[in-house]
DNA sequence: CCCCTCGGCTGAACCGGTCCAGTGACCCTC
DNA sequence: GAGGGTCACTGGACCGGTTCAGCCGAGGGG
């Protein structure tokens, strides 16, 4: 049972494959009568476009790609890219797009991919994530001509299309609010280095530390795993100038951070507050729950789809920042005692 | 700047597209001094296979599908399904095939997404997760005709390839050991009652229960979710009967337990033994740290894709069993105090 | 020396759509 | 009633590959 075409519409109908295909694409050059038959034909023998044919048209591939460059254990320990995926998806699915998903080792692969899926006309656009400092995939796709939207800082996307979020005022607005509590000495628990975001975070960090002359404001880089988390948390905390807040880029570093100092007979946010970067259920699972640094993740990712869109489309589509993370406080952030 | 095509290659070589076909495909019908000129010319110019236009010739469109019914809340939640997907992915990328994902809400929405694809020739194939009891996608699948592995009991499964594992042995092995160390009164926190594996795991922990003739063993369900997690375990807690042990179904829904216990001022393992399903880094990361049933789940996810892209090739599949799910114990179970 | 075989290649059909130029039929208008 | 315009539809080229029938020339066997 072959799939039916349009040619055996045509024949039902007793009319052209040229005239079936401008009723079914809604295009004027057909009596609305002979439409309405060729409709119900077309209903009838459960006929579907052959998006093949149609691609080979010069039309949309009706999907996009996202390559993610972490390893799978990175990947299902944060809630974000799920997240961000399902906010992508509502956006595609809408317009009948697909997402393209590959879980890439490194960013020779990634751009491997993105080459193959391109060349081979099986995305019309991507989406870039985990910008690097000096990412060399920026001028790479650039170089690609495929319409890409960045999730990042536009300082790090080049001419490309950036959604990004003012994390440096989410960074003030934390340290602010620890220093009004009457913190004094701030860590942060930061994630990887090379992430341009992670850059963007720490000189924010930096620089409201230096504006309200705190005492100390170490950084310890991780790789985002609760046992690094962890690590840093107690190298801090057996430091002699120990800090009364630190500020976790992850939940689950700040779990695991929570974790340490109930195991040092800290107590949680008497002599130790916390606060994590993401909401995410485990942060109110936990006791204290947590005060976390709120983002709207399936809306981000939503924005950066209809963006690409756009683009697709062959729009023009500025920079779009979204909302700036929200502090919510919860039982982990108080005076120090 | 167009897209190299093989007509392209062919004029640069001063031969006909049938040439170049077999030359770039290599089949037999020209000669190695041509073919070795077809293939530099092709690599020099950047040429690519256009997709479309291969799958237009009945070829394969080198794309399998995967749609997830959970709400996006949901998804984020759990690493199960990232690293399901990583998986997947990994035998995928392998023989380059891509992975269509969408996330729907509800089945009949799966089942569009499903239709659609195989009605365009999006997809060759489709991996169904999450099996309900008396799954309506089953028979609907089997009459699409469609290449389909299903992650779940063969008992679920209808004709279609199930990749699984033994659930039912991981309960008993669990609950003999909670046994074992002197629990009378062992819980189960469990998951949606309408997925068929919460049933097995259901049906499993009854009958080992009563086989051991257990003096209570109440089963709670919930939907995954850390809130109805604590609410199932204060409700235990409280209960005149109070277990000694509660096995939950997900890690979140085990650490809110565990959170739920410190809040009553009982200490874990002393006063309750906590097991969890799936390992995660946050069963690591918590105080104490989580028993749990470990299960290779990206390993999981590459039988699955192993045995789709069999099917895919016309090849006899039969059922997979996997790993039957390992206890690993840690410091929240222990003899009741 | 002729015939046959076979390797190497060409030309064209084909997959399932889109889209453009063209063709009648019909209506309107002066 | 001739000219012009519009509408509904046809036929065929085209997208970029695959594949098949057939052609040509070289080499081998009788």
């Amino acid at each position: 049972m072959r799939r039916p075409t349009i040619a055996d519409i045509a024949r039902q109908a007793g009319v052209s494959k040229g005239a079936v295909s401008y009723a079914l694409n809604g295009q004027p050059g057909v009596s609305e009568a002979t439409r309405a038959r060729i409709l119900a034909i077309a209903k009838e023998i459960g006929w579907r476009p052959n998006l093949a044919a149609r691609t080979l048209n010069g039309a949309r591939a009706h999907a996009v790609g996202l390559a993610l460059c972490r390893p799978a254990r990175f990947l299902g320990v944060e809630p974000f890219f799920m997240e961000l995926i399902s906010g992508i998806e509502a956006e595609l699915s809408a317009r009948s797009y697909a997402l393209l998903l590959q879980v890439v080792g490194d960013h020779e692969a990634e751009m491997g991919v993105y080459r193959r899926w391109w060349g081979e006309g099986r995305v019309d656009g991507a989406i870039l994530v985990d910008l690097h400092v000096d990412d060399p995939r920026v001028p790479q796709v650039q170089e690609m001509g495929m319409p890409v939207v960045v999730l990042g800082h536009p300082s790090a996307a080049g001419s490309l299309v950036p959604v990004w979020a003012d994390d440096s005022s989410a960074v003030r607005e934390t340290v602010e609010y620890l220093v009004a509590l009457g913190h004094r000495r701030i860590a942060r628990v930061a994630g990887l280095p090379q992430l341009s975001h992670t850059a963007i975070r720490d000189r924010a960090f930096g620089d409201v530390c230096a504006d309200l002359s705190l005492d100390s404001c170490p950084i310890v880089h991780t790789d985002y795993t609760g046992e690094e988390g962890a690590r840093a948390t107690r190298r801090l905390l057996s430091s002699p100038e120990r800090p009364t807040a630190i500020v976790f880029d992850n939940d689950i570093m700040a779990v695991a951070g929570l974790s340490v100092a109930q195991e040092m007979r800290l107590d949680v946010p008497a002599d130790l507050s916390i606060v994590a970067w993401d909401d995410s259920p485990l942060c109110q699972v936990v006791r204290p729950p947590l005060t976390v640094l709120t983002r709207d993740i399936p809306a981000y990712g939503a924005h950066a789809a209809q963006r690409l869109l756009a683009l697709i489309d062959g729009a023009e589509a500025g920079p779009l920042e979204d909302e700036a993370p929200r502090l919510t406080t919860r039982g982990s952030t108080a005076p120090p005692a």
